[in-house]
DNA sequence: AGCCTGACTAATATATAAACTGTTCAATCG
DNA sequence: CGATTGAACAGTTTATATATTAGTCAGGCT
């Protein structure tokens, strides 16, 4: 969600927005001050845009599609296997999530706020970041090192499996390295999965499969 | 953590105020009607508890501690193989959390008062319920289906994959069927890891291990 | 006409006062 | 004398009044 299809006068408001929110707050910031910084009426912001939530929503849009084009590099990166990629993937997410909420009340109410009235923003962002983790899979699966037959459900797998380290709620019960080792772990028996199911990918059905009560 | 170390008359203090907490919830009980209802003063309480807090957290002792009880019954399945047990374990947790926090706010109010003021606890229960965890893997290793060195390391890395499913904060979004289906995969692709791990147990170090940035 | 303004309103948030509750402990009871 | 009480206190919650803010729109400006 680039800013370029935007008017002069709405990225001028999204930005000095933006400055406000990260610094006072979402709830601390008036339209009236908004209006100020761009040298027009509280009134005017609405011919731009519908409401304060959605200055909020297009700021965390922006953000977040920077994060994914962040996560995207991670596919670009010469030398790599695709293991090893997908582990790069979760542990730059990881870091860039806590490097975001840690100790930022202000990022985290921003984003607990919007999260709260558009839930669907939440999940466009999981998938757009599940297509570039999709990438990897088929990545690894165009060269012979996974086996992996519905990718979209693997994605979802994988997101679910490491919910615990993207999950801002959470950052302050451990340390960052002591979270980044855990995850590491997790990363770890995943791949031993993968290698698994690779090696065995001529068999009917894994066994664990029919044991589900 | 049994009532059976309680006085007589705390364990009637105990069945009061959580008659009150799961009824009315935790902040609207006072101190006042947990007296009445024992017919006693107020003041007297606190020669059984030292705060109100303490009777909530002995409350959730004992209810978690039927739950370790409860899940501890997975050990003892007979005909059940230790991954069988692994996923039955896990599958039973997230259904008596979600049948305990979903669309009942009481019981939330409780349980999260209770841990922002106490996180130790969450942290006994937690070590609890991996002890359990950790004597399936154990069981898995003595029978040969399993090869894993480090119990506790996998114990903490099995709780963390599959941390989404017992977080109540999360239990809104999705219904039980779906995010029962959804940890049913993270716990298919965590037993091929074993399995991957089981045939490749004499090997040094598995390759994964080296690719951490 | 097409933008823009700023007073206006309903709703929300803040500040203040009143009421209540967790906890203590000197006095009372058995 | 140990067990119990309930008034008293400090801290918190709730209720109320006041102020601010998001959003609207009739009118002014260019």
């Amino acid at each position: 969600m680039p800013t370029t299809n935007l008017d002069e006068t709405a990225r001028q408001i999204l930005a000095a927005a933006s400055r406000r929110f990260l610094h006072y707050g979402y709830k601390k910031t008036t339209m009236s001050e908004i209006a100020d910084d761009c040298n027009m009426s509280s009134g005017n912001l609405y011919r731009y845009f519908p409401s304060k939530l959605d200055i909020a929503e297009m700021f965390v849009r922006v953000l977040r599609g920077e994060q994914v084009d962040n996560l995207r590099t991670v596919l670009d990166a010469p030398g790599r296997t695709a293991a090893q990629k997908m582990r790069d993937f979760f542990l730059l997410k990881f870091k860039l999530a806590y490097e975001r909420f840690h100790d930022n009340a202000k990022a985290f109410e921003l984003s607990s706020e919007l999260i709260l009235e558009r839930p669907k923003v939440a999940l466009e962002w999981e998938n757009a970041e599940g297509r570039v983790l999709g990438e990897i899979l088929n990545e690894g699966n165009a060269d012979g090192s996974f086996a992996i037959d519905d990718v979209p459900a693997i994605t979802k797998i994988l997101q679910n499996a490491a919910y615990r380290f993207t999950s801002p709620a959470v950052f302050h019960e451990s340390g960052e390295e002591m979270l980044a080792a855990e995850l590491n772990g997790v990363i770890d028996l995943v791949l031993d999965g993968f290698a698994w199911r690779s090696a065995h990918r001529d068999q009917s059905k894994p066994s664990s499969a029919s044991s589900r009560f």
